[in-house]
DNA sequence: CGAGCCATTTACATCGATGTAATCGCCGTG
DNA sequence: CACGGCGATTACATCGATGTAAATGGCTCG
């Protein structure tokens, strides 16, 4: 009594064969309507629900699939996971959302669907990985990345055109006038990471805008926090001369900065613009609200959702994809908006 | 070869039996050095991982914990998400995370295990759900209730004390002068949720000061986003007396009045106090800072985590436990701090 | 040299659900 | 009346790992 009832149970309650409470649960056609009628009757007297791990075992599937992002409380992780699993709940999936703190072997796990194999497959959003980890990853659990390319293009991806974004963003201050424009979280050198490439696109920009690059304007942070923003920016302002744009590749890092700029009497936008990336929440009510680079989440959720179930169905399929999701640029008070 | 390899494919190629293997596995004590290391190298070299459907299946758990909360992109959820994964994680579990958005539809399903009965238990922070729903909840899956009391008393429930925590928030305006505050997100009528114990605890400090409690400054909101502060404010600026405070019931709704009130011309502190609940991370950083109530995550999510691994191991264990975390009110410059 | 002990290893059954293939029972038809 | 056909139901094996209990084998000690 005290235990769980059993398909077993139910059948016997029924009085009809396991197989036969099988068949009801799955809507097998050929099912009579009395039958059925008895059947949950039977499961609804004993509350039965069907054990999962015996479901699993038999079909090979959980139904679940993982989503593995370095940090939850950095908002864009969180509102991505947000619209990942409304898409995958939707199609009738689970997601397991895992946190990889940006710590390769972490993210590594991911990649081998950790020590759990509980999911069908995996989206990751990788931060640490190396292309050579791609190598040893086990080909049977599919994996979409996310945000970061995979060198290696043997790996399903989606993100945005980083570079892109960047030059366009660039060209927004450079279209108001802004001269020296510092970048925050920026990288020039090392692999092609989100980092690196929006910094390439900045070059560009400035490149076509026939501007020096300076590569002391690009700042490199520990981690994309609020913190970090704030610590660049005060650590910029004290240069001569100082910049009147800073590029922040994330809002948080934006936020930061507008929050150390404001405690050191530099106004916003009338000294120097901000611009971030990824539009959070908080970007649309900062004071002053903050310009950034919005990337289309939901598109990216779905064809996330959409190519990692492809790959699941049929694990041998084509090629791999990079699917390109779109970005628009929005216009708030940090750059006269 | 394509196939996953199995337990008894590691013994084969091994020469052992698979029950040797599932001894090396799982640590088991009287295993031959040398066999252990036999047996690790066939692990090794055919990528085995453990399925776990076939573990649970045996063991009847998972080794994994849902953690289902209304929104990810609430800064609060998603904090207090990452702490209860950490919490998690150090004591080898995995968590799984879904939203309910609120609905109580969505919260019952948690309630019952969700059509997948894949977790060895629940923590659910309700707000939707009604003491009577709880009558019908199957008793087998141990849940611990997060943030609002269960009415019913009869599960595990860890929270801040509400009532406690608005009366000092509202003691510390009144403090400062402060007359007419008005709540936010608050409820003056209906259940007993985190909404009504905040308002509760706001009347106790009023009349302590013998000032009169009024209705209508206790605004209700439809959800507690930025969005509805906003509003609030800005519906409740308009009134005359205006009021000189606001207490907002959570850091969201604070800081979408605090943008209102930047458009609409009024200075904080000058002009009027806001105060917060949540001490989320863009409340540190917002542009004024926000003071407001933190309730202690980690001991809530380490409590939360205890508790229900405490109910899984001995579900027929003791009377329900309520646990009451820690707060402490931060003062910061939305109060003069 | 045999009994007894202990560390190590193994055979077997089992967890719960479901795919496969077989069986059952009923109807209509030649 | 026998038979084909078909819908409904069932028996059985199986997914992968592990608990139980028993077997194996080496070693000590009387």
């Amino acid at each position: 009594m005290a235990a769980r009832p059993r398909l077993k149970d139910v059948a016997e309650y029924a009085g009809v064969s396991p197989k036969t409470v099988s068949n009801v649960i799955n809507n097998y056609e050929h099912v009579s309507e009395q039958t059925r009628t008895v059947v949950q009757e039977a499961i609804d007297a004993l509350g039965y629900r069907v054990n999962m791990a015996g479901r699993q075992l038999r079909q090979g599937r959980t139904g679940m699939i993982t989503l593995a992002v370095p940090e939850l409380d950095v908002a864009y992780f969180a509102e991505l996971a947000k619209h990942v699993m409304n898409e995958a709940t939707g199609r009738g999936h689970t997601v397991l959302l895992h946190q990889t703190g940006a710590v390769r072997e972490r993210e590594l796990a991911a990649l081998h669907g950790f020590d759990a194999q509980f999911s069908d497959g995996v989206i990751l959003s990788p931060l640490a990985l190396d292309p050579r980890d791609f190598a040893t990853r086990d080909r049977r659990l599919p994996v979409v990345l996310l945000g970061e390319r995979s060198l290696e293009g043997s790996t399903d991806h989606i993100g945005i055109d980083n570079v892109r974004a960047a030059r366009e963003a660039t060209e927004h201050l450079l279209s108001r006038g802004r001269r020296r424009i510092a970048v925050i979280g920026g990288a020039v050198r090392g692999r092609q990471g989100t980092d690196r490439l929006r910094t390439d696109g900045y070059r560009e920009a400035l490149k076509a805008a026939g501007l020096p690059f300076e590569d002391d304007l690009v700042l490199p942070v520990d981690a994309y926090h609020w913190h970090d923003g704030a610590r660049a920016a005060t650590s910029l302002m004290r240069r001569e001369p100082r910049p009147d744009a800073l590029l922040c590749l994330n809002d948080h890092l934006a936020l930061g900065a507008l929050r150390a700029l404001h405690e050191q009497g530099h106004s916003v936008p009338a000294d120097l613009d901000v611009v971030g990336f990824d539009d959070i929440e908080a970007s649309r009510f900062s004071v002053p609200s903050l310009t950034t680079v919005a990337p289309d989440k939901q598109e990216i959720a779905r064809a996330a959702v959409s190519l990692l179930l492809e790959r699941i169905d049929d694990p041998a399929a084509t090629t791999p994809q990079d699917h390109v999701a779109g970005h628009r640029i929005i216009v708030r008070e940090t750059t006269g908006g």
